[in-house]
DNA sequence: ACCTGAACACCGTTCAAGT
DNA sequence: ACCTGAACACCGTTCAAGT
C-alpha cells in the first residue's frame, strides 16, 4: 500500500453513491434519455450530491453498467482458452455486438466511454482485453497487419451508431460481422 | 403540374430562409456546437422564425451542407464510367470518408440523416447512389452477397464516430477503409 | 401568410448554508 | 467531509400579438 488507496468514503457518501447508482439502473431500463435531475430527485439526493459523485451523465453511465463491461472484459481469456483464435475473436465480437443497441448495457457503456473518456479505464480494460485476442490472430498468421485494437472498436461503432440498434437478429446489420472478420482476417502475411 | 408544386415562398420568408443557411454556415465552421437561439440572434430573425423553417437543428444542418451532398452524389456515376467498379466503390468511400470528421461538411449531415431522419432525401440520395456502385460490383461477380447500401453506410459510421475525426491522415482509422474494401469483396459468389 | 419576442418548462452547474 | 436546495445561465418550444 504504498500508493494512495482511494481514500474509503465517509459512510453516507457511499449510501448515497449505492443509492444513486441503484436508481439509475431502474430509469434508464425504463426511460434511456432520463435526466441526471430527475435521478437525483428520485434517488432521493440534492443535485449537488448528483454532481460530486458523476460529474456528467456518462460517469454514471459507466458506473451503472460497470459489472457487465467485467463480464466481457473476463469473457475473453475464457474464449481463447476454448476455441480457436479466429473463432475466439469472432466470438468475443458478437458478443459485443450482442449487447448493443442502445438500451442495452454495454453498448450504451462503450460509447459513453468512447465519447467522454477514451482513456478510462472501462475503454483500457476493453481495449487491451481486444488486443489479447487480436495479438493471439497474429500469431497464428490470421490476421491482416496493422490492425489495432482501437481501430476494431472503431469499427465496431455501427453497433451502437444506429437508434434502433443495429445488431437484431433479423435487422439491418445483422451480418455486418461477417463482413468485419473477413475484413480483418484478409490479406493476412501468412 | 398535377401535384402540388411546394407552394412558393412569401418573399421575405425566402430571404430569410437564405439568410439563416448563410448565416449558419459561417457560424458552424466557426463554433460546431452552435445553438438555435445564437443563430436566429445572428442572422436577426425571431426564434420562431427559425423554428417554423427548421424544427430541429438537424434540418439546419442538411440545409447548410446540402450543397456538399450534391457533389457527393454527382460523383458517383462520373467514377463509375472511369473507372472499374470496385475501384469506383473504393473512391466514392474515400472521399465520403474524406468528408469525415466532426466540423466537415458531409460527415455531420449524413450523422444527422442517419439519426434524425432516415428516410430524408438526403439519406435517401446517397444510399440509392451507392446501390449503384454496389450493384455495379455485383454485376461483376466483385461484391459478397447479401449487402446493401444501408449497411455499408452503417458499417462506415467510424467516420463520424469519433469527436476528433477517424480519417485524418496519419490518424486510426486511416487504413480501416481497406479492412471494409476486404470485407465487402471477400467471400464473392464468383 | 409570415414574423416577432416574451414566456414556459426544462436542462446542467454552482455555491452559500447547513450537519 | 459531505449534503442540501435555491439560484444562475442556458436550452428548445410555444403562442398571442403584430404586419
Amino acid at each position: 500500500m504504498t500508493q494512495s488507496a482511494p481514500r474509503a468514503m465517509r459512510c453516507d457518501a457511499q449510501l448515497n453513491r449505492t443509492r444513486i447508482i441503484e436508481f439509475a439502473r431502474e430509469t434508464f431500463a425504463a426511460t434511456p434519455g432520463a435526466t441526471l435531475k430527475a435521478i437525483a430527485r428520485g434517488a432521493g439526493v440534492g443535485q449537488g450530491t448528483m454532481y460530486r459523485h458523476f460529474p456528467t451523465s456518462d460517469h454514471l453511465l459507466l458506473a451503472v453498467y460497470w459489472a457487465e463491461i467485467d463480464e466481457l472484459v473476463d469473457a475473453a481469456p475464457r474464449l481463447l482458452e476454448r476455441h480457436e483464435p479466429v473463432l475466439a475473436l469472432r466470438l468475443w465480437l458478437q458478443r459485443l455486438a450482442g449487447y448493443g443497441g442502445l438500451g442495452t448495457a454495454v453498448s450504451r457503456a462503450m460509447a459513453a466511454a468512447t465519447r467522454a473518456d477514451p482513456d478510462g479505464p472501462a475503454y483500457q480494460q476493453i481495449s487491451a482485453v481486444l488486443d489479447e485476442l487480436l495479438t493471439a490472430c497474429r500469431r497464428a498468421h490470421r490476421l491482416r497487419d496493422g490492425v489495432t485494437a482501437h481501430e476494431v472498436l472503431l469499427l465496431m461503432s455501427y453497433v451502437w451508431a444506429a437508434e434502433g440498434g443495429a445488431d437484431r437478429p433479423g435487422g439491418p446489420g445483422a451480418g455486418l460481422l461477417d463482413v468485419v472478420m473477413d475484413g480483418l482476417c484478409g490479406r493476412t502475411s501468412h
